[in-house]
DNA sequence: CAAGTAGTTTAGAACGATTTTAAAGTAAAA
DNA sequence: TTTTACTTTAAAATCGTTCTAAACTACTTG
C-alpha cells in the first residue's frame, strides 16, 4: 500500500504536506523524533513547511494511529511527595494521578540493559479510560 | 526529625522560603502537585513566594530526594513511528529513547483498576544511567 | 468540467510553563 | 564582625506548542 492509500484509509486527505511527512515517516523504519526534528528533515529534503503544519500533521497522524506519542508527556511537571518506589495510574482525560504501591505490581521478565548502562529505575504508567 | 533538620541533612540551607515549602510538603501526607499548585497553597497560607523560587526550591528538593518528579515528563513531545505495543529505555542524561519489544518484558501481577475505569494501555519506562 | 464548500496551510501572534538575569538580601564561615 | 557563598526576587527571556484569520486546495455536487 502506498502512502496516498495509507492516508486515505486513515481518513486523511492526502495533501502535498501530508505526503511529504508520510514519505519521511511511513517507510517502515522505526524511529523517535520531535516536531522540530521532523521540520529540519523536511527542510533538508528541499521542501519546507510551517511549524504549525508540522504540529497539525503529527496530531492527525497520531489520532488515526499512523504514529504514536511516547510517554504521556504532559507539558506541566508533576511532583510527588511519595519518594518510595511506586507506580501510577494516569487518567488521561483529567491528568489525575493515583499511586500504585510497589507490591501491587510485579515485573516478571525484564529486558537486557544495553551495554555500558545501569537500570536507574522503572516507571510503570497504567493509563485509564472511563468505563461506559 | 523536624523540617529544619531534614533540610540540613539533605545539605540544604534552611531558608525562610524552604521552610515554608517543607511545612507544606514534608508532613507525611503523600500527594501530587505542580509548581503552580504549590504557589497557590503558599499564597493561601498567608505567605508569598516568587514563582522562580518555587521552581528553585522544587529542583533542590528533588535533587536531594525529598520529593520526586513524576513520569519523566519531558518538555518536548516525542513521537514514535513504532505503533506496536512496546516500551522504552530512557537515557535520562541525553533524553534518548530505545524501544523495548513487548516480548522482552512481562508484567506478572497487575493492580486492580479503579472502579468505573478501564485499562487503556501500560507504559513501562526503564531509566538508564551510564555505567562507571 | 464548474462552482461551491469544507478542510488545510500559513505566518505571525499568543500562550503557558519554565529558566535566566542581575541586583538585593541572607546564612554560614572565617 | 567581615567576608564569602548561596538564595531570593521581579522581570525579561526562552521554548514548545496552539491559536487566529486569511489565503489556498481537495473533494463534492450539479
Amino acid at each position: 500500500m502506498n502512502n496516498k492509500e495509507k492516508l486515505r484509509n486513515a481518513g486523511l486527505r492526502p495533501t502535498k504536506q501530508r505526503m511529504i511527512v508520510a514519505d519521511i515517516l511511513l517507510n517502515g523504519f522505526k524511529r523517535h523524533f520531535t516536531a522540530e526534528n521532523l521540520q529540519d528533515e523536511i527542510n533538508s529534503s528541499g521542501n519546507s513547511m510551517s511549524i504549525a503544519t508540522v504540529y497539525n500533521c503529527l496530531k492527525k497522524f497520531k489520532n488515526c494511529g499512523l504514529i504514536k506519542q511516547v510517554e504521556t508527556s504532559k507539558d506541566t511537571a508533576i511532583f510527588d511527595t511519595n519518594t518510595d518506589y511506586h507506580h501510577h495510574f494516569l487518567n488521561e482525560e483529567t491528568g489525575e494521578l493515583i499511586d500504585i504501591e510497589n507490591e501491587e505490581i510485579s515485573l516478571h521478565k525484564l529486558p537486557e540493559i544495553p551495554q555500558g548502562y545501569l537500570n536507574n529505575g522503572i516507571e510503570v504508567i497504567i493509563k485509564l479510560k472511563r468505563h461506559n
